[in-house]
DNA sequence: TCAATAGTTCCGAAACTACGAACTATCGAC
DNA sequence: GTCGATAGTTCGTAGTTTCGGAACTATTGA
């Protein structure tokens, strides 16, 4: 079967990356995958789920995901292992992924204290 | 007259500045008014020239630095001085404007040899 | 007051995104 | 092998965002 495209490591860009973490959604799955050494099914995303996030907009994340350079899903049977390429990433972009990570952290943190939460445009409740 | 907004620090979300940061024009215009420390007016960008990017699409891009809370806009006169609030995100995200900046240096310098240039989706040609 | 300059706003066209429905691939049961 | 179930992908449509030319606004200098 179509075998599951996948840029080379000196494909992938910032913009690719910066773009795909720009969406909430993305970032959380992101996160999840980069933040566990086992693989994750592309529906096992207690992040996802939450957020009652279809199957197709999931999948059309996924690629964008791994089109960015930042996962690589392999399938095994009939589900799909997805691992993150953080360390082929750390090589050519040193730092970057970790200080993202970093930051949404603290982003994470500061959010319950009454925050109003800021205007990301598209980010809470689109369509 | 209207007084251009500006979100408080804490309003600043990593999406925003990561969504911001994606396009690359926006990306080059934001290094420019980093990397100096004298203010740059809206129009005196050497790379958004060199692209032929017309008035009121780089103005939509300034706003958005704007409005990712990247950059402060200051009239003087008849004329926009354009300053970075880096100074601010480095408190709130440690580390993180820096990467950035850091990563898309590398890519730049990487450019040259046969680069194909990567898939960057909307970076290129557009429209 | 008028012309010139620097940015913004308006708006139609093109590009992008979300998501339901239909489709494809793989596994297990029979 | 065929059937059904499961996991993801692709297609099509509707809504959103972005681009960029034309018109508009604000400020300075003549």
């Amino acid at each position: 079967m179509k075998p599951l495209f996948h840029p080379s490591i000196e494909d992938v860009t910032v913009e690719g990356i910066l773009h795909a973490l720009s969406d909430p959604v993305r970032a959380s799955i992101f996160l999840d995958i980069a933040g566990t050494t086992s693989s994750l099914t592309c529906s096992n995303f207690p992040s996802a789920r939450e957020q009652n996030v279809p199957k197709s907009t999931l999948s059309q994340h996924f690629k964008v995901l791994r089109d960015a350079g930042l996962i690589r899903g392999e399938r095994h049977g009939v589900e799909m292992k997805n691992v993150s390429r953080c360390a082929e990433i750390e090589k050519r972009f040193p730092g970057l992924i970790p200080s993202i990570i970093r930051a949404k952290t603290i982003q994470k943190q500061g959010k319950s204290h009454g925050g109003a939460g800021a205007k990301t445009k598209s980010a809470s409740t689109r369509r």
